[in-house]
DNA sequence: TGCTAATGAGATGTAAAAAG
DNA sequence: CTTTTTACATCTCATTAGCA
């Protein structure tokens, strides 16, 4: 992805920074879920004409949340990723409950790593595990999903593709 | 040199104000006399005693605030750099409540630290230690960071570079 | 004044949003 | 879902400015 430092963004106005949570306490920190229910659905502003007296009313609104995963998080996500890249729902929620993020995070946090996976920024596994290595050696055959075991894949194949899978006279173990 | 933030190159204006960290406020837990001085220098004395209505009354435009790092603070400092130059955000936070300063104080204090160990100019500092900081025999095969004991540094790895660490089949205890 | 805390620009990584 | 873009957090490096 070459950034092109040469376009201009017209505009680029950050100002403010909101910090974040401070991630509490590493692991089991129950995060407030803050949630970002507030989405600035507002914001259609663009009338213009607005009164101009709500002047100074403004911070206050749509500030996108950037959570921060710390470390320990991010341990146990890569080595659930490297068991099972595509997990289930169900898997996903067991997964946010054992990170303490909240599903939606962890959904994200999977399709961003699928996605530098698959554009060669590779990671797969942490430090802990470094017999592990490597690559998802398991591709589903009826999509992209990867796997580290068989048994998470035929997991996968079980949920997502059983049909395909009997038709093609896969054998689930 | 732009001394005003005025000037408007189309594009990119960032404020970034980074300072801003208002609710990170030390929470002070109480530490033994643990006291800093965070807060305007001008304080005894003259009439001041400050009106007070105005809470954000204290961003006085022009003055930069320049925090005092006391001997007993940098002691502390010092002693968790030569353990990791590079801290992980919650280790930061960590430091800076045993010590009494914001996480940004904290942080910029390491940032300092570093370039000036980058640039060779180690510091000793306290009476009674001396931490020779530019015996830090470890240091990151990753990036520049320095360490004292090994422990320190893979837990650094751990966090920061195990993609790297894994490929390159670092040994991690 | 020297040392150094603070600031700001530029670069990098990535979570979240938008587009497809 | 994937791909692309945006926005934010942090780091480095160069500077600026506060205080003993």
């Amino acid at each position: 992805n070459p950034t092109h430092p040469m376009i201009s963004h017209l505009n680029n106005i950050q100002m403010k920074s909101t910090f974040s949570d401070p991630s509490i306490s590493p692991l089991n920190n129950s995060l407030t879920t803050l949630k970002q229910s507030t989405k600035h659905a507002s914001e259609n502003s663009s009338e213009g004409q607005r009164g101009n007296r709500e002047i100074e009313d403004e911070h206050r609104r749509d500030k996108r949340q950037r959570t921060t995963i710390t470390p320990e998080q991010l341990e146990v996500l890569y080595q659930r990723y490297s068991l099972d890249s595509n997990p289930t729902r169900g898997v996903l929620e067991s997964i946010a409950r054992d990170v303490g993020l909240t599903r939606r995070v962890v959904q994200v946090w999977f399709q961003n790593t699928r996605a530098r996976e698959r554009k060669g920024q590779f990671r797969s596994v942490g430090p802990g595990t470094s017999f592990t290595l490597g690559l998802n050696h398991l591709r589903c055959p009826f999509c992209r999903a990867l796997f580290k075991v068989k048994s998470a894949l035929d997991a996968h194949i079980r949920s997502r593709h059983w049909a395909e899978a009997e038709r093609a006279g896969y054998n689930l173990s």
